[in-house]
Parts: C-alpha cells; sequence; structure tokens
DNA sequence: CTCTCGCTTTGATCCAGATCAAGGCGAAGA
DNA sequence: TCTTCGCCTTGATCTGGATCAAAGCGAGAG
C-alpha cells in the first residue's frame, strides 16, 4: 500500500472535500488500483468493467477498436485528468499510455456507490463527466463537418490550452504523441496532418522544432483556421 | 404553475428518489421552466447559460451552429431523456423541435446545487451524464471511423433501440427527423444518406414506408453492416 | 561520431462521398 | 378528388482526403 500512497493522496486532494473521514479516505484507497503504464508495452489497460481512471502523472489516449486494424482515439488525458473508461460494449475500448504514466483505476459501480454518501465528491464526478461531455461533443462537431485544416487548427489549438506553455504571444508545445495519434483522433491519415502542419508552418502560423515540439506563432490565425464560428458577422 | 404540473411530475416520477421531501420537490419545481417546442418556429431555445433539459414528451434534436450554414446534429433526444444544454462557447448550440414537443428546463447551476442535498439526485445526474458521454463516444467512433453506409447503419439500429417498436423478429421505426437531420447528424448529405437507404433497400435489409417509416426486417444483417467489431474472428 | 530504424514529409494517383442537376412522390389544403 | 409545395430519390460529375510510393530526418545504439 506504501508504492500507491503517492499517486492516491494527488487524487485525494484533488477530489475529496477537505473535511472527508479518515475512514472514508481510507474505503476509496481501498478501492483503488495504482498503475504504471508504458507505452512500450502492448494493450496495458482493457475493460471489462467500467472504471474511472485518475492520471496521476503522464498523458495516456482512449483508444476504440472499431474493427481490427481500424481505431479511433477518443480522447487524450493528460495529469489530474479524471474520466469514465466505458466498459466494452458495441466496440471495444482500451487505455495506452503515450509516455510513462502514474494512473489510479477505480471500479465505477463501487466507486460511485461509495461517493453516494458525500454530495461534494459524487458533485466532482459531475462536473467532470460534463466537461468530458463537452469535449466530446466539441470533437463531434470537428468530425462532423469540419474540413482537414480545421481539425488540424481546432487540435492545436486544444493541446495548447491542455498542456501548452505560454511564451509571450506564443504558446510552446511539447506534443507526446505520435501523427498516428493525431490522425487516429482526428479521423484522418498520418500524411494528411503532415499536410496541414506543413500548410500551417508555410503560413508562419506555426513552427515545428524536432517530431514533438509545436510553437503556435499565433493563436487568433490558428483560431480563424479551426472553424468556429468567427465569420458570423 | 398549474400548467407545468404535469410534465413536472412525470420528471419528478423519474428522477427523485420516492422519499424526497415535499419541500424540497418545491424547491426543483420553482426553478424548472416548462416550455412548449414547436417544430414550425424558428430557433427555440438556445443557450446563454448551461441547462439541464428533460424531455417530457415529444423528439427535439441538440443542433450546433460550426458557421453560417455549417450545422452538426449532436444529439436526438426522445421522451423521458435528460441531458446538458451547454452554453454557448467556442461554437454556438440551439434546441429544436423535431415535433411537438414538452420540455422542462433547469438552470444547470442551480440546479446541481440543490441537488447537492440529495445524493440519489446527484448520482442519477451522473449516470444520465455518463449514458450521454457513451453515445456520444459511439458518434465519435461513427464520425471518425466509418463509411456512409455502417454509419446509416449504426444510425437505424439506435434509433431501433430508443424508438422502436418490435414486430417479431423485425423492428418498425417512425422516423420524427428528416433526411437533412440525419445528414447534419452522421456528417454525410441528404443524398448519400437517401443513397444509403437504397442500398439497404436494395439488400432486403429493411423497407420504407413513405418518408418517416422504416421496418428493420433483420437486425442481424443491420449489424454486420454497422461496422462494429464482429468480423475480428 | 556514425549508423540505423522508425517516424515524418512530400509527391502521384485514386475513390468515396460531395456537389450539381433533374425528376418523383406524399401530405396538406382547396 | 386534384393541386401544389417541399421533401426525397436518382443520375452525372467533381474533389478533398485516402492510398500508394519514395525520400528525409532524428533519437538512440554502438
Amino acid at each position: 500500500m506504501k508504492i500507491q500512497s503517492e499517486p492516491f493522496d494527488a487524487f485525494s486532494r484533488l477530489v475529496f472535500p477537505d473535511a472527508i473521514a479518515e475512514q472514508s479516505r481510507k474505503r476509496f484507497a481501498a478501492l483503488a488500483k495504482s498503475r504504471v503504464l508504458d507505452p512500450a508495452r502492448g494493450k496495458p489497460l482493457d475493460a471489462s468493467v467500467s472504471s474511472l481512471v485518475f492520471i496521476s502523472s503522464g498523458a495516456v489516449k482512449l483508444v476504440a477498436h472499431a474493427s481490427a486494424e481500424r481505431e479511433q482515439v477518443i480522447a487524450f488525458y493528460f495529469s489530474d485528468d479524471l474520466f469514465i473508461l466505458p466498459e466494452d460494449g458495441k466496440h471495444s475500448f482500451s487505455l495506452q499510455a503515450l509516455q510513462r504514466s502514474e494512473v489510479l483505476i477505480f471500479p465505477y459501480e463501487e466507486f460511485a456507490a461509495l461517493a453516494q454518501k458525500d454530495c461534494a465528491i459524487l458533485r466532482y464526478l459531475l462536473d467532470r463527466s460534463a466537461l468530458s461531455l463537452h469535449r466530446s461533443r466539441e470533437k463531434t462537431i470537428a468530425l462532423g463537418r469540419k474540413t482537414a485544416l480545421e481539425r488540424t487548427a481546432s487540435f492545436l489549438l486544444s493541446m495548447a490550452e491542455r498542456i501548452g506553455r505560454p511564451r509571450g504571444g506564443s504558446v510552446e508545445i511539447e506534443l507526446p504523441m505520435s501523427r498516428r495519434d493525431i490522425a487516429d483522433s482526428l479521423g484522418l491519415t498520418i500524411e494528411t496532418i503532415s499536410r496541414q502542419l506543413s500548410i500551417l508552418r508555410g503560413d508562419k502560423v506555426i513552427e515545428t522544432h524536432g517530431r514533438a515540439g509545436v510553437l503556435i506563432r499565433s493563436c487568433g490565425a490558428l483560431e480563424q483556421r479551426s472553424g468556429s464560428l468567427r465569420d458570423a458577422a
């Protein structure tokens, strides 16, 4: 139990109200499984039962396997993100690390049942779910109605917001995912991603440094290309 | 308050535990705005603030406006569905009736704050959110990785499950939405939807009767065409 | 420092679904 | 019953992004 105490503490600080009883905290701790996910290892975490996952550190992708050879990245998650890993249904889901990541896994039903004694915890879960839902809906818009360039621009803006470091008027991003992951997330191919990035580079909207480094030189220019409503004037 | 008592009662029966105090029920009732949405009228309900919506009767679509002339149907909702109508952000959202519909609208923040006194209500909300999220993720898979025929088949199966009437081995559906709505939901055009339906009709998988009537003659055959994992053998 | 393997970029061609263009046909009113 | 208007279907053509193909290039190993 010593090994997983550090990730659980981080989770505890974020999710639990200060006033939670020590005994109650221990019950949650007993539900938690702590895991270190590594990108090298194969399929690290699949879901026979619905789980609640907390990313203590690192970066992961939630992947749905539509069929052999066809996979869709449902979402990326980073440090301190909390989300529901659905059980396999019509499609199978798995969680894969993009870098070495520490995660905490709770069985969803048991967690919710336990949380039902403390409304503040349920409320936190509800708000996180609402955020997940909102992001998922944004993705729906992107996949349903946006062009390749718009999707790429939207993706970069989203990453800037979630893991970017502001540098004056610019934002620096270190992308933990490969071009393939981005493509599988946006419903495009790696070649198309690469081409869109080249276009943005050519337009001086971004710079790329090596495989992972991206510098957004103008968020405004990116937003104009992201297909959000601007020309509604 | 007399007018809206019937829709609220339906909501109350579904969401509240039997034991809820009458006084507490009244507080929720005071938050609720009851509306009748009509397809004829223009933009019936937009969202300056995040709302919780309950469909008492009828059928509605949640629409996101990516930009002028480009809209994406995020989801369809039917009787007894409860969901979050997000406030306008990068995209603007609106709720539009497909038929005459009675809906109940709560401001999300106030509702959640009030519900925080009763964990059972929060739990119900959380589970409904999880369902919305699951459906949204299914849509992500459809839009990201499925062909036009697979999307159409998935759509019909989803409708069969939600508003279909079993007729022996078949399922009868009365579609409340137009081809345009379906197209805007699946990220396709009306012509493509029409063509896919013709293909399914030609393959004897479905029959169509008039504009709205669909008879699924073989759910199995539809599932095979829906691009879920089956050929993983 | 150099090699090398796997990721990424760029180029050429192809195709599923969009777009453009006519007709059908069904529901509501006369 | 007939008309009419607005969906829906079907056909012809076009195109954005996929697929196929071939170099670049960068991080880790030796």
